[in-house]
DNA sequence: ACCTGAACACCGTTCAAGT
DNA sequence: ACCTGAACACCGTTCAAGT
């Protein structure tokens, strides 16, 4: 006798990002996601065979929804500078909107809560057009030296770690602005 | 009749860290670490009276033991770009490992998992130090955006990040050469 | 002053039994 | 095919009682 799924997959990773950033990583439990969405603990196992698993969903929904909303940004039009500010722009607004999932987005606690490689595609592959469009031969080290900036500035401004005062948003465009000219990608 | 102290400090934080880096952050348990001092788990609430604080501990006693590691950094002998590198060049060393405390220096779970003010100062100190010498003007940008790319790159490359191939020792260093460059630190 | 056993509400996970 | 109650070993935290 069959019974129907009664939790869609979208209220399932809606549920698990509304309680992360509400009360952070550590409370996103099975029993407080099972909770949220209406059903006993060991329903969950159904969906997520771990907790971590509930952790990638996550991830991958906020890839994903990352990916969505900067879709134009690889336009033909835009030169590289554009689309790597655009991106960067992108990546520290959902920081701001989405703080413990984006945390999570480069260093998972988990290979098991890491965003699958298939999943991080789309994000990759952008910056990476892009920054080849800039440097001549190789680039990736360009590359990771862009991201590593990007998301090693917006962890630290949601962890709250830029408490020195001065002004957080001079730092990020001094930052974009230099880290741009260095990898060449620069009108 | 009072009772002696029966776990050091130094015995205390060592067993916190050892666990740490073994079986990850979330394996520092009340519970874990009472069994790795040999005490019952009440008695560790003399010393730290949330779990967090135990993450704390391990995190104050990393930025010690980075600070120590580079006490000569900052001689007056030293170029700025001497003692940026050096810096770098430690964080990176140190994150290599203790990759999980250090995932912890600048973004902590909670407040109550945050290094101190205090604590950091020595570290912060060195750093805006050899930034001021480097750039004309407020250093808090430039500083601000040589931290979030050591700590960025560190934290992802410890994460298992950088999986696309390539020399990640190159990427290090390109990304090094880059950020001095754009912050004027270059000979 | 520090340590302990007992207790409480919780958590992840498994599994046999229901529909 | 999915859901559930019951069970297990665990965890954080509190507290009265020991020395």
């Amino acid at each position: 006798m069959p019974a129907p799924r009664r939790v869609s997959q979208e209220d399932l990773v809606a549920a698990i990002r509304r309680i992360a950033e509400a009360e952070g990583i550590d409370a996103v439990t099975m029993s407080s996601v099972a909770a949220e969405v209406g059903v006993r603990t060991p329903s969950l196992y159904k969906r997520a065979a771990h907790r971590h698993d509930l952790l990638r969903l996550a991830a991958e929904d906020a890839v994903r929804e990352l990916v969505d909303g900067m879709a134009e940004l690889g336009a033909p039009g835009r030169t590289p500078a554009e689309t790597l500010t655009g991106l960067a722009r992108a990546l520290r607004a959902f920081a701001a909107t989405a703080p413990r999932v984006s945390a999570l987005l480069f260093a998972a606690p988990s290979e098991r809560a890491a965003p699958s490689r298939a999943s991080a595609e789309p994000l990759l592959g952008a910056l990476l057009t892009a920054v080849s469009a800039a440097v001549p031969g190789d680039p990736l080290p360009a590359a990771r030296t862009f991201t590593a900036w990007v998301y090693g500035f917006c962890t630290m401004e949601q962890a709250g770690a830029f408490r020195l005062g001065g002004d957080v948003d001079e730092a990020f465009e001094y930052g974009l602005d230099a880290l741009l000219s260095t990898i060449g990608a620069r009108p």
